[in-house]
This record gives structure tokens, C-alpha cells and sequence, in this order.
DNA sequence: TGTTGACTTAAACCATGGTTTAAGTCGTAT
DNA sequence: ATACGACTTAAACCATGGTTTAAGTCAACA
């Protein structure tokens, strides 16, 4: 199997060295090997896991919950129905915020409507005189 | 003109009133009027500007950012292009937010769809014992 | 008239999510 | 041999976005 040093991953994923770190401290990346030198090595596994982290972020999942799943992922296989109602549960709040902030386009919609009508009426006013 | 407390306003959007404090004091609300003992008095036109305030917050804008907006509306008629500029940028800011969110929820679905395999298959180990 | 309830302020406090610093350990290319 | 680059740690630091606290003012009702 091959392995990254942390260097290889941050770049992989144009994330900080200080950030994985940070993560793994925080428990989002449990069980990263040391090489002799007690440097990480990231397995094709841990860059999996990874992925799922950086999907759950990118999700806006608070770092605590990102933990709490990851826990359940190294309890392992009973926890699968735990892992599956929290996935399900955090999809409906992902599709909630989009349709807030899609919504929210709407009044933006609207402004940037307004704004161009007032410069025509500007530019309009500029031929006039 | 009828005029809201901030208690009123508070209730009606579902802000704390320390919120509608702080924005104030950010600069998120300017010109808001008081009474004659100093209490806060929210015009229509608060109230407005307080609804797009919420848009904005709800996608995500930095309150720096708002600010800055804010500062243009109070400025007047000549800073129309400058906003819509800023308008315009969100906007596409949020649909790349949004479409990033579309992309990682597909990560999730995929999650979730192996989780109910795997269940289905315990399920089935189990009927055969 | 006094005591609620709604408001005011400034300042302290808090959680979240990192980033930066300082001091040190390796491995390797010169 | 040594110096460089990549890595290690713990702890301090930072920005953002509020929330809480303490002390006080005011209006209206009992």
C-alpha cells in the first residue's frame, strides 16, 4: 500500500499542514501512522476518510459532529444504522440551507435588478441634458 | 411613519435583540432613529434594510462586507455602481457555494446508499441463521 | 409612590475553527 | 561534517460572530 507524507496530502487537496494537524488532534483522522521518525503516513484509506471529511466541511458539519462520525466509523460495523440516520439527517439540513440561501438570491435577484433600471435611468438623464 | 422597538423587531424576525444590538454598533444598521429617552425606533425603511441585511447574512456575507454595503447605501445615489458591482459578485460567490455544496451532498448520497446496502445484507444474515 | 418591564450602555466573556510560534528531530544532498 | 528541508510537539495567538453581565434609566400601572 502506498502512503503520503503530510506534505503530499496538503498539497493533494490545497489543504494546510497546520490544518491536518488540526484535524487529526481534533479526532476527524483517527488512526494515522507514524513512520520510525514518528512522521504521519497517510494510507489510501486515510485519504478516504479524508474525502469524507472534507465533504462534511464543505457541508458545513460542525467539527464536534464530523468527530462523532468518525468515532462510530472506528467503533466499526454497529454503528452503520447510527452513521446512516446521521447522514440522512445532515443530507435534509444541507438541502434546507440551500433552499435558505436560493431564497435569499431572490432579494439579491431583486437588488441587482433595481440597481441596473436606476443607471439606465441615470444614463438616460446624461443623454437629455 | 409607524415605528418598531427593538422588541418588536426582535420578535418579529426572530433576532435576539443583543443581535440587533450589535449589528447597530457594527455599522450593519445605520441611521436607526431613537425616542426621546433613547430607545431604538426601527422606520420601514430599517426594517428593510434589516431584511436585506438577513439576505445577505443568510448567504454567507462577512459582516465586514455588509457593512461596507451599508456604508454605500447611506452614502447616497453615486455609489449605485460600486453596489451593484458587489451585488453582482455575491451572487456568483453564492451559486459557487451552493453548486460545491451540490457536488459533496453527492459523497453523502453515495454514504448513504452503501449504509442501507450494508443493513440490508445484515438483515438478509440474519433471516438465513 | 413604588415597583415592574422594556429598554440603555460598555465591557467582559464565549465558542468555533483554525494559524502561528518556538524549539527540536530527522534524512539527505554538498 | 554540516546545513537544509521536511517534519514533530505544545502552547499561544487570532478573527469572526455573537452572548452575557452589570449597572442604570424610564414609562406606566397598581
Amino acid at each position: 500500500m502506498k502512503y503520503c507524507s503530510i506534505g503530499e496530502v496538503s498539497a493533494k487537496f490545497n489543504i494546510p499542514e497546520s490544518t491536518l494537524r488540526y484535524y487529526e488532534k481534533k479526532g476527524l483522522l483517527p488512526l494515522v501512522e507514524r513512520d520510525e521518525a514518528g512522521r504521519r503516513l497517510f494510507s489510501e484509506d486515510q485519504i478516504a476518510l479524508l474525502n469524507t471529511v472534507i465533504c462534511l466541511k464543505n457541508t458545513q458539519m460542525p467539527i464536534g459532529e464530523i468527530k462523532r462520525y468518525m468515532d462510530w466509523v472506528v467503533e466499526g460495523d454497529n454503528t452503520i444504522g447510527l452513521r446512516l440516520e446521521m447522514m440522512k439527517k445532515h443530507k435534509q439540513a444541507v438541502l434546507a440551507e440551500i433552499s435558505l440561501m436560493m431564497e435569499s438570491l431572490e432579494g439579491i435577484d431583486f437588488k441587482i435588478d433595481r440597481y441596473i433600471r436606476r443607471l439606465q435611468e441615470k444614463e438616460e438623464a446624461n443623454v437629455q441634458k
